[in-house]
DNA sequence: GCTTTGACTCTCG
DNA sequence: TCGAGAGCCAAAG
């Protein structure tokens, strides 16, 4: 298997109305490939089988897809985001530590 | 096979 | 609090 299948096989798992940061996918695979996780997120070819939206950074902002990259279709991510319980401000996941899912 | 790049994270000033 | 720099790994050129 490949540590891109494992990166979305993880994805996976994480329920509906939680999510998860490239750090704890990283290190659930032994690694520190955090970056390398990014990029397996970003080709998702399993797409929305797995939610690379659900995926944030380690403070909290939503990464790359929510201000640098596809500014558009992004808002809707969010959108689906906080209707999973999953508050998105400004970027910026507001409940994170509580929305937070730990493997 | 080496170099570049990235949706990252940590540390320091 | 915020920005810059360094370190990390994997995929693509």
């Amino acid at each position: 298997m490949n540590f891109e299948e494992k990166v979305w096989k993880l994805m996976e798992r994480i329920p509906k109305g939680r999510v998860t940061t490239y750090g704890q996918i990283a290190k659930k695979l032994d690694t520190k490939a955090y970056r390398a996780v990014g990029n397996a997120c970003r080709k998702n070819p399993y797409a929305p089988g797995v939610p690379c939206h659900r995926v944030v950074r380690s403070d909290g902002s939503v990464g790359g897809f929510g201000g640098k990259i596809s500014g558009k279709n992004v808002k809707e991510k969010i959108q689906r985001l906080r209707e999973e319980n999953v508050e998105v401000k400004n970027g910026k996941i507001a409940n994170f530590k509580e929305v937070l899912f730990n493997f």
